[in-house]
DNA sequence: GCCAACGTTGGC
DNA sequence: GCCAACGTTGGC
């Protein structure tokens, strides 16, 4: 999943341990958000200057409405959306760890292995299926997790 | 239902 | 700041 640090990153979500990832408002990456079973493991991807993969949370509950869009106050409002229908969805995760060596995008695209993974072929889309063997790939490459965390 | 125009996003 | 990719909108 990708966020804008400066918005909403992993450090928020570490301070807080079980934050809600809302306003995702793209249909391809709802459905992959609503795919998402308890306790799935999620790689935090920072998007901006120098993007990479930062760290791992879990799912620690699965989609369920996202409560921006019927609050006609912010930014992710949709008028369209309503309680009977809602049309976007929010889920919690809880922050696991940082990786010890962030994985840059630049690494992905030079490494032919990740040439087939979802968030290099459609690099706009916030969140992105992540195959268990890409997984690992990144988790090796990334050297685990700091001390100290799960 | 198609497609051109337009807006937004995000990497560089 | 530019541009490519892509989603959305609206006219037909």
């Amino acid at each position: 999943m990708k966020t804008e640090p400066e918005e909403y990153g992993l450090h928020d979500l570490k301070a807080v341990k079980v934050g809600r990832w809302d306003g995702v408002r793209n249909y391809k990456a709802r459905n992959n958000m609503q795919a998402c079973l308890q306790d799935d493991q999620i790689l935090i991807y920072h998007s901006g200057k120098n993007p990479k993969i930062v760290g791992l949370a879990k799912v620690a509950r699965t989609a369920y409405p996202d409560p921006a869009q019927f609050d006609s106050e912010s930014d992710y409002f949709d008028a369209k959306a309503t309680p009977e229908k809602p049309r976007w969805v929010a889920l919690d995760l809880e922050c696991v760890g940082e990786l010890k060596s962030p994985v840059s995008l630049a690494t992905l695209k030079a490494d032919t292995r990740f040439q087939e993974m979802e968030m290099l072929r459609q690099t706009r889309l916030s969140v992105a299926e992540v195959d268990q063997n890409h997984f690992d790939l990144i988790m090796n490459l990334g050297s685990g997790l700091l001390e100290g965390e799960a």
